[in-house]
DNA sequence: ATGTAC
């Protein structure tokens, strides 16, 4: 991609940002940040800071995608700088222009007066990955019957489509928003889960997220039947289940084989968030930031971007809520893999095993302790990816560190990585997936049916297979939309974020609508 | 991303 596609993207996704201050204005703005871009320092290994006018902004990218980043995300990192006493912003090579705040950011202030941002959490709340080890290998699901079969059989547990109802009743869902993986009946933490009862939930990122439940009061009744109502769905838009084979990278076989991992094994992959609770929370509390804000005379060059700052009620409400929003991302990715396994025993036997590798998001705020103090540290479209030997690692990779679920595209590859010690130059954030190269509007108009099925391998032997029986309906999550992968795995790999585990392919995907 | 918002 040439920079002047990029520019011509940017500018087309004004359309989904709109901003009160007029067109001309704009264009000064962009034209005055695209002369500081020369100005960047290179510090070498994929590492660049710029210098914006109202602050620095590392980027984390090789050169190609260095290249192709355009002026819009550049301006955008300069209406996020403004927020006061930020302590540090970034950009992974996955960034592209989001709502207020680009995908692919992250950004950090100090607990004790510093700021919080709905608008640069996003929009998807506690939005994230899983992925389970299965027993099977390649050869097992080659069959593309079988892989029909194992399809329909998932489809059967884990509704796809927007309206359709969770397949569990028996969940409260104030205990599973309070108390996260704790709050689950157990009949729905398997054994199947792990060989060891006891230690499913420890493999995850985090069982239960605490707050003050006082603050759920402040949720209005659709939300709670809503809510309750889609435990254990996909989600439309990039949500997925896939089935992966994966390949093993060769200087990490150590670490594979820690975690289980096996050349030709099939893994299953999971990409879902919050649902509607947490898209309410992003909603109902932004109008609580543009009172603040408009309270205190705070303007801000982009409506689209709310703060305020962290010991203020709004804070507080958005905060507290937000960490019942990660609690029903992660129990609804953990019920959707429930539904698989479910799947999976009707296809290959009741005695199937899918231990869980991991589970960690992309969408959050979070409050973690750098340089010895509390610090709020916002990932929107980023990854934590922790060392071997950092002491907030889950128990069972306290020696490794763990896996980093990176998805790439449908037709593409995903990866799983591990932290370098390196990352802490990052607050140990790396890419969350590939990063779009085109609107989904214009993805629609700019690729083909045709291109779409051909990319997934249509007809031949190596067909990935889709729940769909038209490509057309789910055409702006085609491959074509986005940033070629392996690129960004080689821009995070380069910068020493983070090494490569291993490669998965995609077998058989499961897409919403 | 979202029973796609006012």
């Amino acid at each position: 991609m040439n920079e002047n596609d990029s520019l011509i993207f940017n500018m087309s996704d004004r359309a989904d940002t709109p901003s009160r201050i007029p067109f001309v204005v704009q264009v000064v703005v962009i034209q005055i940040v695209k002369e500081l871009m020369d100005l960047y320092t290179d510090h070498g290994n994929n590492h660049k800071e710029i210098p914006l006018p109202a602050g620095r902004l590392h980027v984390f990218a090789n050169d190609e995608i260095f290249a192709s980043l355009g002026a819009k995300v550049y301006d955008m990192a300069d209406n996020n700088l403004r927020i006061p006493g930020n302590i540090h912003m970034s950009y992974t090579p996955d960034a592209h222009v989001g709502i207020g705040t680009c995908i692919g950011t992250t950004a950090v202030w100090d607990m004790a007066d510093g700021y919080v941002s709905p608008s640069i959490v996003g929009s998807d709340i506690g939005c994230g990955m899983r992925v389970h080890l299965t027993p099977l290998s390649k050869e097992d699901i080659l069959d593309k019957k079988v892989r029909r079969e194992l399809i329909r059989a998932v489809e059967k547990m884990v509704p796809v489509n927007n309206r359709s109802a969770s397949t569990y009743q028996d969940i409260d869902l104030e205990k599973v928003v309070t108390h996260g993986l704790k709050g689950l009946p157990q009949q729905y933490i398997p054994d199947a889960y792990t060989p060891n009862r006891k230690t499913s939930i420890s493999h995850v990122e985090n069982a239960q997220f605490t707050f003050d439940t006082d603050y759920l009061e402040y949720i209005q009744s659709p939300q709670w039947g809503r809510g309750k109502k889609q435990i254990g769905t996909l989600g439309g838009g990039n949500h997925f289940i896939e089935f992966q084979v994966i390949e093993i990278e060769e200087e990490q076989r150590e670490i594979a084989d820690k975690w289980g991992m096996k050349d030709g094994q099939v893994v299953v992959m999971i990409h879902s968030g919050s649902r509607a609770w947490g898209a309410m929370m992003g909603r109902e509390y932004k109008k609580d930031f543009e009172i603040w804000m408009s309270k205190k005379g705070i303007g801000t060059r982009d409506p689209n971007l709310v703060f305020a700052p962290i010991n203020t009620d709004e804070g507080q409400r958005y905060l507290n809520l937000m960490y019942s929003a990660l609690n029903y991302a992660v129990i609804n990715r953990h019920m959707i893999a429930y539904g698989v396994l479910e799947g999976m025993k009707e296809v290959f036997g009741s005695k199937v095993e899918m231990p869980v590798l991991y589970d960690l998001m992309h969408n959050y705020a979070l409050e973690e302790k750098h340089d010895g103090k509390s610090r709020l540290v916002h990932r929107k479209g980023t990854t934590r990816a922790l060392p071997p030997g950092h002491s907030l690692n889950a128990t069972p990779y306290q020696e490794t560190g763990h896996p980093v679920l990176i998805p790439g595209s449908m037709g593409t590859a995903s990866y799983i990585l591990v932290g370098q010690s390196e990352g802490v130059k990052n607050y140990y954030s790396v890419c969350h997936g590939a990063g779009r190269i085109r609107s989904r509007r214009a993805t629609k108009e700019q690729v083909t049916v045709d291109e779409f099925s051909s990319s997934m391998k249509v007809g031949t032997d190596e067909e990935i297979l889709v729940n769909h029986r038209s490509l057309q309906t789910i055409l702006d999550e085609s491959p074509q939309a986005y940033k070629d992968v392996d690129q960004i795995i080689d821009s995070v790999v380069g910068a020493n974020l983070a090494t490569v585990v291993a490669r998965c392919r995609p077998l058989a995907v499961i897409k919403g609508v």
